[in-house]
DNA sequence: CATGAATGAGAGTTCATTCAT
DNA sequence: GATGAATGAACTCTCATTCAT
């Protein structure tokens, strides 16, 4: 926006730069996945990204910056992997939300990621804090949208539903990331590993529904 | 010696300490929903339930046995509340759920500490921490097996497909607390505020599908 | 002294409160063994004593006063003591003052108590706080008198050198207490559990010294 | 690689580093003395050290590392210091003794610390606690090892009775250091400030004991 | 630009003391 | 007089942030 070259030209410096915050970025992603935001301290990162802890300070401007970006660059990643597992996957819809539900779950652990990030955003206090919020949410639509596109496909050829393919495409999300992921994870109640079983659960309840009788063609809604 | 009835004696003492761990906990509940476990301090805390600090610590161990008696005292009532609304509600299987979504709705920013509880969980460090989260999950099993048991009843009667239960009792549960609770929310990126909306979508979903052609009777699973 | 009768009338009402002060030291002096006085609470002590804590307030000031109600009453003790295990035992000087390390040994555990009482001072800041200290000192004194008495006949009759008794009665007693008590300690560097061996020692190098051929006829001090 | 002789390198940062540990040292040191260990707040250490709080952490882990530092720093002191007066010092056994006696008493008020240093083990509970203990005592013992070597020779030449002769050095380093040290002192009941007159008493009494026809010769212990 | 020692505000927790019952 | 729940000042320790090197 600043600039009008396309991409100006990405010199040296900043690409070393740019290496050196994503280098920071996992470290603290490492560092927030295995003990949560609040018990990390900055030395522990320090010490993962094998950089001095001032330096941390030079490339963001404080530890919540810190979960802010990784935060952004989940979203962001995750749009990449709904456009890689739905858009760009060959097969009918159901095929195409499977494959969706299966790479969610490949992440795994890398996944629980959005737990933490889910949670640890009560902690912000930020000042600009609600502003940021609005972009992360912005970046939950840019992640939805994804799917939802799908949906109204599916909806204008007559094959599914005539509602709101983005409240659908959400709740189908969540069904994935909550139910899916946690179901994988120790310390959740319910513990399931087989993927084929996660994602043929969410499937055919979100395609399908629990009714033995469903009454399609009645739909006002 | 005091009583002569089987349950033991509520002494006017007895009643009063209770009163006061309640008038505590709801301190903190107040204070954590507000902002968040980890910025909320104990002076702030004392300040709400209008105790001084120290008194705090002759109801509850620690800041952390605080939290963890929110959590259970939060389980226990949804117990209560899914048997209120679920069994004790009369109607289909559909009728009741409806009422559950409902209900769990009109809580509102209330189950909004839903979403704190969950979150918050990670910042626990307390020695037999372990024993408690298992404890915890049991007593999320505990609310899931109650609509887990309409769903079983639903499948005997040859009206819903034949599959587990307590699994779509959870995904269920997931559905109206992440999806319907978070849509009501102001930070959530999707905000419905009619409480018959949201029921509908969740409902509709979880009985029906999404497609219009459906594939009953072809069940492996 | 405040009184001219001899002993007023020790009605039973002032009988039962020194029966209660003394109860109260004894768990106190318990406890302060245990755990030393800054480990303590009050809330221990009265546990011990088996009274309510506010009670334990109507009898002593604070906890300092506890511990100099303590210290005072050790000492006093020690006069006593003293003053049995040396003036009325029958026997040579030597034989009296054996006689006295051994009956200080026998009180073992409870003449560490000792040390404590000497530890402790440090702590305390009472106001007023030097006054009490000075009578302390003067109670210290009143137990050194009895073998600095004992030491003046020896001189007087010519058995052992003419020096002050007083100063020499205080050194004999350090040796007892620091070096006698402190070998029967488990912490102590050094552990002898015989007490004739310790008395052995400290006596013969009391008053033979170490030296094969030792001076005596010489002393200018 | 940084250095070619065996002493590995006390660099520069080394160097600045052990200055500041021991700046601090002497901060709580100077505290401690003041006040007893358990009235010195680490906000006072860390004003007479003129550290920030925290930086007293850097050096330290605790503020019971601090008394135990110190604890360590004076045995080891107090090692040197007898070797410096009893093995380097010329002349007979009784000479060198004296000299420890009157280099202990010009150590003083520092030596006061003695007191408080033993005072205050009572009050610590740190874990591993036990191990620290011992390894205290083994300070100990290696003060005394330096006396108690004179005394063998001393034994050996057939100049001083045949007694164990590491007792005898413990038993003479109380003396010095309880009543020696203790008589100098303003609180203690007892005030002697004449070094001289002191290393006397002390010195005549261990050697030729106050008896005037002693027993030599006539030894069974 | 990298560093990590220094910092001090702020946290949870303890406990001697008070006082209404 | 006896009680023990209530209290809050005071404590040790943590850690995000700064800044001289």
């Amino acid at each position: 926006m600043e600039e009008v070259e396309s991409t100006p030209k990405p010199s040296r410096k900043e690409l070393e730069k740019l290496q050196r915050k994503r280098e920071i970025l996992n470290a603290a992603k490492a560092c927030f996945l295995e003990k949560g935001y609040q018990n990390t301290t900055l030395d522990e990162i320090a010490q993962r990204a094998e950089f001095g802890k001032g330096t941390i300070y030079n490339y963001f401007e404080s530890k919540e910056e810190l979960l802010l970006g990784l935060i952004e660059q989940f979203m962001k990643d995750g749009v990449v992997i709904a456009e890689e597992a739905i858009l760009h996957f060959p097969g009918t819809a159901r095929e195409k939300l499977t494959n969706y539900v299966k790479t969610v779950l490949k992440m795994g652990t890398e996944h629980e990621h959005f737990h933490m990030v889910i949670s640890e955003i009560h902690s912000l206090r930020t000042q600009g804090f609600e502003d940021r919020m609005k972009s992360i949410g912005k970046l939950f639509e840019d992640i939805w949208k994804v799917p939802a596109r799908l949906l109204q496909e599916e909806i204008d050829a007559g094959r599914i539903k005539p509602k709101n393919p983005f409240y659908m495409a959400c709740m189908f999300d969540m069904m994935v990331r909550v139910f899916g992921v946690g179901t994988q994870q120790d310390k959740f109640p319910i513990k399931i590993s087989d993927h084929d079983e996660i994602a043929d659960l969410i499937i055919t309840t979100f395609f399908d529904g629990m009714s033995i009788h469903s009454y399609e063609g009645q739909y006002n809604g």
